[in-house]
DNA sequence: ATATATTGTTAGGCAAGTCTAACAATATCC
DNA sequence: GGATATTGTTAGACTTGCCTAACAATATAT
């Protein structure tokens, strides 16, 4: 079973497998520009990773994830879309921020927690109230402080239901 | 201006404020159970707090915040309210999952995001929809995975509504 | 094909935050 | 009030992850 990352190691992993993902040779120059450190910091990250089986990596070589490696990233990636989408879907955080938080939150969230952003996200998106939908309602009690009418209304509208 | 403290820190900081709301008298001990590290740990803390101004503390003696610990602490605290607050009142995780990611959110979460977490939680409480209102048919979709009946029949009615 | 620029590595230092071991102060208990 | 238990501190080691400086390999360009 994979060895848990830590939120650095998790870092390096992903960065890889987005490069990779660009079509990009994956260089230790690229890694150190996309996560703002500088080259020793990647050349030592790499070794880790390479004794730890997830990176192949010979000296001033190209650099590939293993088997595991990639399971490991693609785990952190889901992670972080998860979240970027539930930031800037579910809440309408601009694109940077949803990203910059994503960034962050997705080496420490719990699994459960995860999957019900996730599923809060589904929800909303699926849940089908015309034009008084879900995200049109939060966004007005965003913008204005209080509850659009709609809501408003049904309160009267729903009294007969019991409990 | 308080200066930007590290996740540590501000763990410490937290715990300090938590224990003496609790009219506990705060003790180097007390600390080291709270956060499960050694009583070295905390001793070193409580020196690097103490020449920053945020805690009081002689050896051997009691530990206090000063104005602008308390300012710092109560900062964290509520941060970390408001996301245990939106674990389980939005998303309906069990209170020991909501209180495990709250204490790992809370040190990397932008105020922008955490605003529109506080705010989403105020209104999925504010808007009413009844019986059908959202943390019930939220709940419905965790459950059966598929929206509640509620949902889909809206779907026709809304219809004629224009966009 | 040789000089130059670029990229990568090694070596070693530093800061944060933890720990253990040893010692010091305080509290407790007859 | 002196022995013992508890609590707190100091000293020093260790890990992680970053950095700079110096050196080595590779790529580029004339």
């Amino acid at each position: 079973m994979a060895k848990e990352q830590t939120a650095s190691m998790e870092d390096y992993l992903e960065a890889i497998a987005n490069l990779r993902e660009e079509g990009k040779v994956v260089r230790v120059k690229q890694i150190s520009q996309v996560l703002n450190v500088k080259m020793p910091s990647v050349t030592s990250a790499l070794k880790k990773l390479s004794e730890e089986g997830l990176v192949r990596h010979e000296p001033y070589g190209y650099i590939e994830l293993t088997l595991q490696g990639d399971k490991a990233a693609n785990d952190v990636i889901g992670r972080h879309k998860a979240l970027s989408c539930f930031f800037s879907q579910a809440l309408d955080i601009d694109p940077l921020t949803a990203e910059e938080d994503a960034c962050k939150i997705e080496h420490v969230i719990s699994p459960l927690s995860l999957e019900r952003l996730t599923k809060l996200v589904e929800f909303i998106q699926a849940c089908p109230l015309g034009e008084a939908n879900f995200p049109k309602r939060y966004k007005y009690y965003l913008e204005h402080g209080e509850l659009p009418e709609e809501c408003l209304l049904t309160i009267s509208k729903t009294k007969q239901s019991s409990e």
